[in-house]
DNA sequence: AGCACGCCGACT
DNA sequence: GTCGGCGTGCTC
């Protein structure tokens, strides 16, 4: 750190009058032992009482009159709060994936107005469970399948009160529904006063289901490290119904016993009713839910019932990881490959990577349990290098056979002069689940190429004029640009040579509905793809009619393999499975393989066994062959060594330096200069690419380059991005940096 | 937020 | 003449 004299600080967060940085000098005999995140005394206002700040930024430029600017007293080092952590972790996260401290800030402190406490509603059951049961088959015979549903929920779980939210967002009821029935008398709708005096409270704790030995063996071992004193990571590597909630469940009631919180992490779209009630169940009002959905007065609501002790559980997105527990013990993130975990805005940071420091950081040290059937190649590597501790489970609980999985050459289908989107194969396969009544899922990996309009003759495709993406052809005879929605009409002519073979490359979801359309006409098909889920609420409306068996058949992207459990579903039909192969980043392989393992994961999940076909161009392809078998272990072997070639992480470490500027010549030099003198600094072994165009080269018509650098060490790479934000914040004070923005991405998981 | 400053009415 | 009410504005 070097020797700066001012220090920009933050008084007190809580009020917007003070929210602001103030300026002190840096005495002598502190100098070096200031950071950003310091917590430090100082003297504030006329009488100069000492306060509490929080370093956010060193310079050496004076901002304000020179002897109006007080000294810093002392680094408050001795104390712990939870907002001593917060900042700390913001610096971490500052200084670690490049940002600015105020971006970093805002991720980390929850923000938000408190709003005016909404109350929170309970739906129970009103009348005696016989005459419910009674009514709940009068729904099912009229074919009332919202009531139905509501009915059967409560039925199941009998004395409990379910949260309104969950009802109306997961089961998917509208709250006319709710009204009528309360009105009926079949339900009870009570606020959150009512269960607030303790008698009721008693209702909802449950006992804890028994566990596998495999199971138990994760959670003992877990607990006798945290008597132990050791704080460590831990890996659960365990195939789709092999129990990992009942795991996570009992740690967490073990940890919150010992009186310290716990954070679970999911990707939103995994989170599903069935899980959530599993923990509602278990822990009552003890836990929260917080999404994206919620308004930011919402969210900070959560937030201040964690502050409070209100909560012991939070359970949400990546931001969850910022609840500000007074003492978190335990950090659990769930499927822990997604690419959800990366922040895609700035500071770009990981999940995991935080959340390890964050249990760093809390006094007592907490521990992070990572869970996944597919691991990250980071989290495996590390869990085989010891690391992190691994654990392995390998039983299907949940019953329900392992799927036979076949792999469908496109190549060879084409050879046979079959034109279709469909194999032989999958043909028949569908063909005899339609007959039979059984539902099959018919998955598109869209991540890549997929719907662009082209001419067949000169072979020009048509772009976006703003964003250099191809455009994708929607129904209604329109082009549209799926980053900025520009719009236009699909042309019967190409522009460039006049041939009037211009058409769409068949493959995006709707040609699919319409292809079994067209081959089944009887079959009720249902569509789930970004189109059909903008609006709110019907990415649940779709799943939840499909698994009521309103159709036969669900077509859709990736959003429909994730952890959803359909019974009734004994054929998965992949239809492209080698279209994210064609990415062009060096993740390509890992997501292909994640994709097509949780494909296959969603057939036979009943007593049915299923099938799977996989249809590829590249059928010998060790991420499509290595899924098709669901050896995780064989893919792992392959890819590592595919990553230790070719130096990419987790065997070694990337960051992508990304340039934004609206000229393009001076985007380019711009990236040019960067390079120089990232490469004057003189890092050993540091390999540098670029810059070039991005993937995506332009998006709103501002051009964007990115320069890569790899390199063992990732400190060296952080020396880097610290060389470059130096040079950039000198040109923006001089005020010669005005149209280009530059942002760091490090070990990036999704393309730029 | 917290605190000083200040301008006004009530009080020993 | 002085004490204390709270309204206003500033804090590096």
């Amino acid at each position: 750190m070097a020797d700066y004299i001012y220090a920009n600080v933050i008084v007190d967060i809580s009020h917007e009058k003070v929210d602001r940085p103030f300026q002190y000098r840096i005495p002598d005999r502190l100098m070096g032992r200031v950071d950003v995140g310091s917590p430090v005394n100082i003297p504030f206002g006329r009488g100069n009482n000492v306060r509490k700040g929080y370093v956010i930024e060193l310079t050496d430029e004076p901002q304000w009159e020179v002897d109006k600017i007080k000294e810093i007293l002392d680094v408050a080092e001795d104390t712990v709060s939870a907002e001593d952590l917060s900042m700390k972790l913001a610096a971490w996260m500052k200084r670690h994936y490049g940002s600015t401290m105020n971006a970093a800030l805002r991720t980390v402190i929850p923000s938000g107005k408190k709003q005016n406490r909404q109350v929170h509603k309970y739906v129970s059951l009103r009348l005696p469970e016989r005459e419910a049961t009674e009514y709940y088959y009068e729904c099912a015979r009229k074919k009332q399948t919202a009531r139905e549903r509501i009915l059967k929920e409560l039925l199941d779980n009998p004395g409990d009160r379910i949260p309104y939210e969950l009802i109306t967002s997961k089961l998917n009821v509208t709250s006319a529904t709710l009204k009528s029935l309360s009105d009926k008398g079949i339900i009870r709708i009570d606020s959150e006063e009512y269960f607030r005096n303790p008698v009721a409270a008693e209702t909802t704790r449950y006992g804890q289901k028994v566990l596998s030995d495999e199971q138990q063996n994760i959670v003992d071992s877990v607990v006798r490290d945290y008597d132990e004193g050791k704080r460590e990571t831990y890996l659960i590597h365990g195939i789709t119904g092999s129990g990992k909630t009942e795991v996570y469940i009992a740690l967490i009631d073990a940890i919150v016993k010992k009186g310290r919180q716990a954070i679970v992490l999911i990707p939103e779209i995994a989170l599903t009713y069935q899980t959530l009630m599993r923990f509602y169940r278990h822990f009552g009002d003890r836990v929260s839910v917080v999404n994206s959905s919620m308004s930011p007065g919402e969210k900070f609501d959560q937030m201040e019932r964690a502050r409070t002790g209100d909560i012991d559980i939070i359970i949400g997105p990546r931001s969850a990881l910022f609840t500000p527990f007074p003492n978190t013990g335990i950090i659990i993130i769930d499927e822990e490959h997604e690419t959800t975990y990366k922040s895609e805005t700035m500071p770009k940071y990981h999940a995991r990577e935080t959340a390890i420091e964050l249990a760093k950081l809390v006094p007592g040290g907490a521990c992070v349990v990572l869970g996944s059937a597919t691991p990250s190649l980071e989290a495996y590597y590390k869990a085989r290098s010891g690391e992190y501790k691994l654990f392995e489970l390998t039983k299907r609980l949940t019953g329900g056979t392992l799927p036979t999985v076949e792999i469908a050459d496109l190549r060879e289908e084409l050879r046979k002069g079959n034109r279709s989107i469909f194999s032989l194969r999958l043909q028949e396969l569908l063909d005899d689940r339609i007959k039979k009544g059984e539902q099959a899922m018919l998955f598109i990996n869209r991540r890549g190429l997929a719907g662009f309009v082209s001419c067949r003759s000169c072979g020009h495709v048509f772009k976006c004029p703003h964003c250099d993406v191809s455009l994708s052809e929607h129904r209604g005879g329109r082009l549209v640009c799926h980053y900025c929605g520009y719009e236009e009409p699909v042309k019967k002519i190409c522009p460039k040579c006049g041939s009037k073979f211009v058409s769409s490359f068949r493959a995006g979801t709707q040609q699919i509905e319409d292809e079994v359309k067209k081959f089944w006409p009887n079959a009720r098909v249902l569509r789930m793809d970004a189109d059909t889920t903008r609006t709110k609420g019907s990415y649940e409306k779709i799943l939840s009619a499909f698994a009521n068996k309103e159709a036969d058949v669900l077509v859709g992207t990736q959003m429909i393999v994730k952890g959803h459990d359909f019974p009734n579903v004994t054929l998965v039909g992949v239809l492209a499975a080698d279209m994210s192969l064609y990415a062009s980043d060096y993740r390509a392989s890992e997501r292909t393989f994640q994709l097509l393992t949780q494909a296959a994961g969603r057939a036979g999940r009943g007593e049915r066994a299923g099938n799977v076909v996989i249809q590829s161009y590249q059928p010998d392809h060790y991420s499509i062959l290595t899924a098709a078998k669901q050896d995780y272990e064989a893919f792992y072997t392959e890819e590592i060594a595919y990553r230790d070639i070719l130096r990419y992480p987790p065997i070694s470490h990337m960051m992508s330096v990304q340039i934004q500027s609206r000229d393009e010549e001076e985007g380019m030099a711009f990236s040019n200069r960067l390079r120089a003198l990232m490469e004057q600094q003189q890092i050993q072994n540091a390999v540098f690419i670029g810059p070039a165009l991005a993937t995506i080269g332009k998006i709103n018509d501002i051009y964007r380059f990115a320069v890569y650098v790899k390199l063992d060490d990732y400190d060296g790479l952080v020396f880097l991005k610290d060389a470059l934000e130096k040079y950039i914040k000198d040109l923006q004070d001089a005020g010669k940096l005005k149209t280009v923005s530059v942002q760091f991405d490090f070990d990036p998981v999704n393309g730029y």
